[in-house]
DNA sequence: TCTGGGGTCCTAGGACCC
DNA sequence: TCTGGGGTCCTAGGACCC
């Protein structure tokens, strides 16, 4: 087999540069939901020693006291609709030179190349020409024999301008693989974090190298079959298939934290509605129906004048549904259970659990048929109105258009891709 | 003042079955 | 000397990914 991972370069960042020509070259980093860390920095801004998920008001100070200001680093709240319209672009177009895809997250996708009449690395320069092209946007390709090499390929690729955006193993000498990995760090692997580097490491595992050549049963007694999967796709021997098409959602989730703090009831219900009407959509996206939701609240894990507290709780419900009013009537039965007055709660959330596909349900003797077609109607129209017409135009009366506690996005920028009236417009 | 939002898989242990 | 021997299902917790 032959494999390649795709990835885009600082991916959110990238997208934000394309639509603005004069943030190409400078600091640019992208913001979590509410401006909280950091989650993508443009060349520039890690060049500035900006850290991937650092808090960005600890950034902001450090960047002042070493003199740098905002005209240096251009910080952007996150646009997701940008950057998953921009992010399926390029999924079309490398499609186009294999049949066989998986769109891995939103900004990478491995690819089969095995078999294809030109060598890899040519196919693997010609994907970067043509993406950066037809959307601007710059990207890495690793190829491998498994895709945890590909993964490593595509690291090495990154890391170093000689490989020129791709980096084949398989067209490299045995002793100049065992050279590069001897140089990547064991956590820098795929699927091994720094609590599984430290394990390995204390059983003399350093080096990617080491991992290789490292007995996989000693890996399995040790660790877990995961990582000595891990340590054989390092020795080229597949234990990892490509999928083409993404299974259906275990459990869906919808979490969000307050851009100020809520105390009410009342406040609390209209946000966790929210989160169970937007989780729903999701549902039945997959055509699923679930069988239980679970609620959480908490408050601030981070302040020092209060205890964090957090609290959660999973409400079955008596027939698996997907209409919103269900599951927001089990999310908010959940709540009042939870809820407690006096407290600053800073975040909250649902997840759809035990989820089954509404074509295979076993209707309940109790069950009323009528009322179930009346209500997958409802919310089919539902569902096709908001498509249509943009994401929460219909919805639940308790949820308002601008809450207060809705998340804090100082500046996101335009919906260039897909907003008639956001559109950008050249002046010439 | 300000600290993201999703997901997955694996393992161990308990409950229960015959 | 010996105290039955398998199984399955579920859940919580730990680890990982982007």
């Amino acid at each position: 087999m032959t494999l390649a991972l795709v990835d885009c370069n600082s991916f959110y960042a990238a997208c934000e540069q394309v639509f603005r020509p004069d943030l190409q070259d400078r600091a640019v980093v992208v913001l979590s939901n509410n401006d909280g860390c950091v989650v993508a920095r443009s060349k520039a801004a890690k060049t500035l020693g900006i850290r991937m998920g650092e808090p960005w008001f600890q950034t902001q100070r450090r960047l002042r006291e070493q003199g740098i200001g905002p005209e240096t680093v251009t910080a952007l709240s996150s646009n997701y609709a940008l950057y998953a319209d921009m992010s399926n672009r390029v999924m079309r177009l490398l499609a186009r030179f294999t049949p066989r895809q998986e769109v891995y997250s939103i900004d990478e996708c491995f690819l089969d190349l095995t078999g294809l009449p030109e060598p890899a690395a040519v196919i693997g320069q010609r994907m970067r020409a043509k993406v950066l092209r037809w959307t601007g946007l710059p990207v890495c390709v690793g190829i491998g024999p498994t895709k945890t090499l590909a993964k490593l390929a595509n690291h090495l690729a990154k890391q170093d301008p000689a490989w020129q955006g791709v980096c084949d193993l398989e067209a490299l000498e045995e002793t100049r693989v065992d050279q590069q990995l001897a140089q990547m760090p064991v956590n820098e692997v795929w699927g091994v974090g720094a609590r599984l580097a430290v394990r390995l490491q204390a059983l003399g595992i350093q080096s990617a190298l080491d991992l290789r050549r490292a007995p996989p049963r000693l890996i399995r007694q040790q660790t877990s079959v995961s990582v000595e999967r891990t340590a054989l796709e390092l020795r080229g021997i597949a234990c990892l298939d490509l999928e083409e098409s993404a299974p259906d959602k275990q459990q869906i989730r919808c979490s969000r934290s307050f851009g100020a703090a809520v105390t009410s009831l009342e406040e609390l219900t209209e946000a966790i509605t929210a989160f169970t009407s937007r989780a729903a959509e999701k549902l039945r996206a997959q055509q699923g129906l679930a069988h239980a939701i679970a609620v959480e609240i908490r408050t601030s894990p981070f302040r020092v004048d209060a205890t964090p507290d957090a609290a959660s709780r999973v409400v079955p419900l008596a027939e698996p549904s997907a209409d919103t009013r269900s599951l927001v009537a089990a999310a908010c039965q959940g709540l009042r259970r939870l809820y407690r007055p006096g407290l600053r709660y800073t975040q909250a959330g649902v997840i759809l659990m035990g989820l089954s596909r509404a074509s295979e349900r076993q209707p309940s003797l109790l069950a009323e048929p009528q009322a179930d077609r009346r209500s997958q109607a409802l919310m089919a129209t539902l569902d096709q109105i908001n498509y249509r017409f943009g994401r929460g135009t219909l919805r639940l009366a308790r949820v308002r258009p601008a809450p207060r506690w809705a998340r804090r996005e100082a500046s996101r920028s335009p919906r260039y891709s897909t907003r008639w009236d956001e559109l950008p417009i050249a002046h010439c």
